[in-house]
DNA sequence: TGTACATCAGTGAACGCGCGTTCACTGATGTAC
DNA sequence: TGTACATCAGTGAACGCGCGTTCACTGATGTAC
């Protein structure tokens, strides 16, 4: 109630890139069904639950979404996106600071790692697990967003690693593909640990542990 | 139909360890439901589906489980009790191959991976992170016994663990408690990863790779 | 500047379906005497 | 061996609630002339 006052005062001018009032309430929506959706799983999250949350009637959600499944198309849409936009923020910022691709690998898995910190602190849990295991829930094009975000997670991790095999002999042979894999079961399988062993921790020690691996297979001495 | 008429040809003897009648439905609605929730999740399993794979009616589900949470209870007590007994086993042959701790880790993760290919090419998915990614849908107890099943698999690499860590100083400091988590970690998301790509035969690639870790950071030479 | 119309961002009420759950009842099997 | 009763393993019908979805309507804002 206080926030619909303090709504009031919004400038009625729409500056280039502002949200307009309906993009503002679809992205609330996206939000609230996020969390949601990684506290307890698409099926058992309903709209009533959301547009509650969101201060809006369910005949507010069907204007913003054709139907439930049209929020996980959304949700899973937006979510690669961003994640997309965070790894490439952090391989360039680890490509900077290393011409050498193993070391700009060691510093991009490190960054990746204080990421991973922040990310699971304030939302623990994940949803590509969450969907991959709730598929048949879905449509098939939700499996196939699943698929192609997750593919295209495995071929950054690949083209890195085949320059690192080129440049340091690794001491046991290695599938580069299985590597690259890897960072992200590590990854996920970190945060289903952490959920269940209730210690959030675990996925940063995790994603560093990694990063140990990779520099005993790869580092010379 | 078929079925109905070869099961008249029981014998009316009861014999030691063989299941009654009640056992036997009671048996068969928790394998079904357990491939149900793994493939699709827990709320979005209903009991009318289990009931008519099973060949009753909805009533006869109420006979056997008190509740639906009573079916996700004693499904996951199921699961640990026969995961556990299939770990024990795993441990003891290799222990039975070598008494140097680190060489029987080794055969165990070999034996290890070996299972693992064989349970994910007929049972493509992990309950625990069902279970895990859907905690609110539940009881306090389920999450308990998740909790708790996660718990007794770590402590079981934990010691072991430790004698290897005695035995052979590693080349990197290692945390005994992240190096247990891990292979738990590995698994978990390697399962994700193989349905969400569909590539089956990742899970026992990455544990395999696992294994190689282990190698790197204990072998001498 | 005022008026007419269009679009935006919703509301409110209703609907029907499926789901989990209950309850009275029942045929088959087991046990006591 | 026969009879009486108890337990096992369910059936069949009903119920009510919540959920996803629809549809006619509406006030506020934007645009054309």
């Amino acid at each position: 109630m206080g926030a619909d006052l303090a709504e009031k005062t919004v400038p009625a001018v729409q500056l280039d890139g502002v949200l307009s009032k309906g993009q503002r309430t679809r992205e609330r929506i996206l939000d609230i069904g996020f969390n949601a959706v990684i506290a307890k799983g698409f099926a058992a999250t309903s709209i009533e639950e959301l547009v509650e949350a969101a201060g809006i009637t369910k005949s507010g959600f069907f204007y913003h979404f054709k139907d439930k499944t049209d929020l996980a198309h959304q949700m899973l849409e937006r979510y690669f996106v961003e994640t997309d936009a965070l790894l490439d923020g952090l391989e360039q910022r680890a490509r900077e600071l290393s011409e050498d691709p193993l070391h700009a690998f060691l510093i991009y898995l490190k960054l990746y790692a204080e990421a991973m910190i922040d990310i699971v602190a304030e939302l623990p849990g994940c949803i590509v697990a969450t969907i991959t295991f709730q598929e048949q829930s879905f449509d098939r094009r939700v499996a196939e967003m699943n698929h192609a975000g997750v593919m295209a997670w495995r071929a950054r991790g690949r083209v890195w690693i085949e320059d690192i095999v080129a440049a340091y002999p690794p001491k046991t042979p290695v599938a580069v593909d299985d590597l690259a894999d890897s960072l992200l079961a590590v990854t996920v399988g970190a945060i289903t640990l952490a959920k269940a062993t209730r210690d959030p921790g675990a996925v940063g020690r995790q994603a560093m542990q990694f990063r140990d691996y990779v520099r005993l297979l790869f580092c010379p001495g």
